[in-house]
DNA sequence: TTGTAAGCGTTATCAT
DNA sequence: ATGATAACGCTTACAA
C-alpha cells in the first residue's frame, strides 16, 4: 500500500504538502496540487485512516449503542443513523446493552476505548446520574428516546402523550365510548406518556377512565394474550381496545379470534409503533406511527453538527407521532 | 488519559514491559506484572487502540456489508456476528450495499480503507470475478449466502434446494396434488434452488409439474398478491401454494382473502424464511426456517479462526433449513 | 526477564 | 507556498 511519502518522493514536494492537498485546510499553489494529485492516483493512494486518527486525534467514527442488534425497531434506527454518517464519511460501531446495567456500561467504554468522536446512545438501565456524569468526560453523545433533563439538548424524544391521545381520539372519533387499554410497564417513562395521552383524550370526549378495562402488561406479543383473556374474564362489555404496542395488540387479537370474536366488527383495536408486521396482520392494525428512523437520523446529524461541525442541519429534539389508518377499526 | 508511558513511569519499568504484560506473549516476572497491573489500575488506564492498530497493523474490527442495515433478515445475522465478534474482543464496523453495484463496491472500498481485519460480505450485486480478483488482496473476506466455487471455503450458504423440497413436501404430505408456486426472481441463485427442491419433491411424490401452476415474481409481498391474481385468473384449481419466501406469501393470502378463499381450509400455504411477521399473519403461516443468525455467528467464527487463529471453532459451510409447522396447512 | 530504540503513517508547528 | 521535523501511543526487533 503506497503510504504518503511514496507520494511525495512521486511528486516531488514534502510530506507536508501531501498532507495539505489532502486536507486542503491551507493554501497550496495550483500547480503542486494538480502534481500530488496526479502522483496519488498513479499510486492508487489511499490514507491510511488508523494513522490519521493517531495524529489528528480524531477517528471519524462514532459509536452507537442500542439494546438489540435484531429487530425492526434498532434495525430502522441504525439505518437512519448509518445512512447519514457514511455520506459524511464518519463510520459507525455498534455494540449492544441488552437492556441491562452492566452490559450498557461495558459498551459505552467499549466504544470509548474505540476512540470514537462522539456516542450515540439507546439505553434503558443506566441512571440517569451515570449519564450526566459521562456528559463530564470529553467523548459527547446523544441519547435517543431518553429524556435526561440537564441534557436534553442531546436529546431526541418521541412525543408518546401524544401518540397515546392520537391513537385513543381515532377510536373515539368512530364512536366507540367502552374502551379498553392495555398498557406497557408503567416504570416505562414511554407507558407512562402512552397513558397519559389516552387519559386526556377520553377526558377530551367526556369519557370517564375506567380501572376494571385498564390492564398493565410488558410489550410482547403474549403479554398481549394474557392481557386480553383477563379483560375478557372480567365479563365487562367494551367493543375498543387501545394497545400501547403493535406487539401487544398482536397478542390480543390472536386471543379475541380465539375467544370467538369477530375482527374487526365486535372489537376495534389500535395498536402502537407501527411495526413492520402491523400491516400483515388480519385486520390490518391501524397504529401509530414511530418515526425511528429520522429521528435516528437526526441523531446522525446532531453529532455531525455538535462535533464535526457540519452546520447545514436544523436540529430537532421532540418527534411527533401520527396516526395510521388501516382496518381493524370500525365504526360502532 | 494516561498513556502507556506514565503507566511505565509510576510502575518503575519500561514501556517493552508494560506491553508485555497488556499482551501478555512474552515472558515476565510475577512481580513486575503485579507492579504494571497495579499501576495501570490506578490510572485508570486504556489502551488506545488506535495506536495499537498503528503499531502492530492490525485494527482487531472487522467489516460487514450487507444489502440492508434495515429489517429482520439483516438484523438477525448482525446480531450472530456481532455478538461472537465482541465476545472475542473484535468489533464490528458496517456498511450497507443496497443491492447495487457501485454500492457494493464503495462499501467494500471503505471497509478496507478502515484497516479492516477482514470483512464478512453479504453482497448481491457484485460479480464472481470481483470477488475473485479481491480475493487476492491482503483483506480476507466470507462470504455470507454466496457460493463461489473457487473460494467455497470462505462461503457459507444456505441449502435452498433442500428447503423447497421440505416447504412440498409438507405440502404433499397433507394428500395435496394440484399445487402452485410462486417463484423469485430466476436470476438469484437461491431462487432456482428453492424451484429445484419443489420440483424434486414433486418427482418424488409421481406428481407432475405444471407451467401454469407456477409463477415468477420477485420476493415482495406485492409481488405475492399480483401472482395470486394471475393464478387465480387462470381458472385452474388448485388445493395449495408454495411460495418462495414469506412476503409474497403475505401477499398472496390477502388477494386470495380479497377473492372471497376461506383460508386454510380451501387453499393450503407454505412459505420460506420464517421471517418474524410469519406468525403473525392469519392463519399462522407455515414455513421453512431461515437460520441466518446463526450462519452470521458462523462467519464470525470463520473470520475468528482463520484471520486472528483462534481456533476452537468447528467450521461449517452449509446450512440446513427447517420446516415450521404452523396453521396455513390442511390436510385435503 | 527487562530495556532501548526504531518504526507505524499521519498531522501540525515551526521555520523558511 | 513549502519544507523539516516533532509529536501521536503503541509494538517489536535487538541488546543487555
Amino acid at each position: 500500500m503506497a503510504t504518503i511519502y511514496d507520494v511525495s518522493v512521486l511528486a516531488g514536494v514534502s510530506l507536508a504538502t501531501v498532507s495539505r492537498v489532502m486536507n486542503n485546510n491551507a493554501k497550496v499553489s495550483e500547480k503542486t496540487r494538480q502534481k500530488v494529485l496526479a502522483a496519488m492516483e498513479e499510486l492508487g493512494y489511499r490514507p491510511n485512516t488508523i494513522a490519521q486518527s493517531l495524529a489528528s486525534n480524531r477517528s471519524n467514527s462514532v459509536g452507537i449503542l442500542v439494546s438489540e442488534l435484531y429487530g425492526y425497531f434498532y434495525s430502522a434506527m441504525l439505518s437512519g443513523i448509518e445512512k447519514e454518517l457514511r455520506r459524511a464519511g464518519k463510520h459507525v460501531i455498534i455494540a449492544a446493552g441488552h437492556s441491562n446495567k452492566s452490559d450498557e456500561v461495558d459498551g459505552i467504554e467499549f466504544l470509548i476505548s474505540r476512540s470514537c468522536d462522539a456516542l450515540i446512545l439507546h439505553v434503558e438501565a443506566v441512571s440517569d446520574d451515570f449519564l450526566i456524569e459521562l456528559s463530564k468526560t470529553n467523548t459527547p453523545f446523544v441519547l435517543i428516546n431518553r429524556q435526561v433533563e440537564s441534557l436534553s439538548s442531546n436529546c431526541i424524544v418521541l412525543n408518546n402523550e401524544q401518540g397515546g391521545y392520537l391513537a385513543t381520539k381515532a377510536i373515539l372519533e368512530q364512536g366507540h365510548r367502552k374502551i379498553s387499554y392495555i398498557s406497557g410497564p408503567l416504570w416505562k417513562r414511554d407507558a407512562q406518556d402512552r397513558l397519559t395521552g389516552h387519559k386526556k383524550a377520553l377526558a377530551d370526549y367526556g369519557v370517564a377512565f375506567e380501572e376494571p378495562l385498564f390492564v398493565e402488561s410488558d410489550y410482547t406479543e403474549s403479554g398481549g394474550v394474557e392481557s386480553m383473556r383477563r379483560l375478557l374474564q372480567k365479563n365487562i362489555s367494551f367493543s375498543a381496545l387501545v394497545c400501547a404496542n403493535d406487539e401487544m395488540a398482536s397478542g390480543a387479537m390472536s386471543e379475541s379470534r380465539a375467544q370467538g370474536i369477530d375482527l374487526p366488527n365486535e372489537l376495534s383495536i389500535v395498536g402502537f409503533d407501527n411495526v413492520v408486521f402491523a400491516r400483515h396482520l388480519y385486520p390490518k392494525l391501524s397504529t401509530i406511527e414511530y418515526p425511528i428512523n429520522e429521528m435516528g437520523k437526526m441523531a446522525a446529524q446532531m453529532v455531525l453538527r455538535n462535533v464535526y461541525d457540519i452546520d447545514k442541519f436544523d436540529l430537532q429534539n421532540l418527534f411527533e407521532p401520527k396516526f395510521i389508518e388501516r382496518d381493524s377499526i370500525r365504526p360502532i
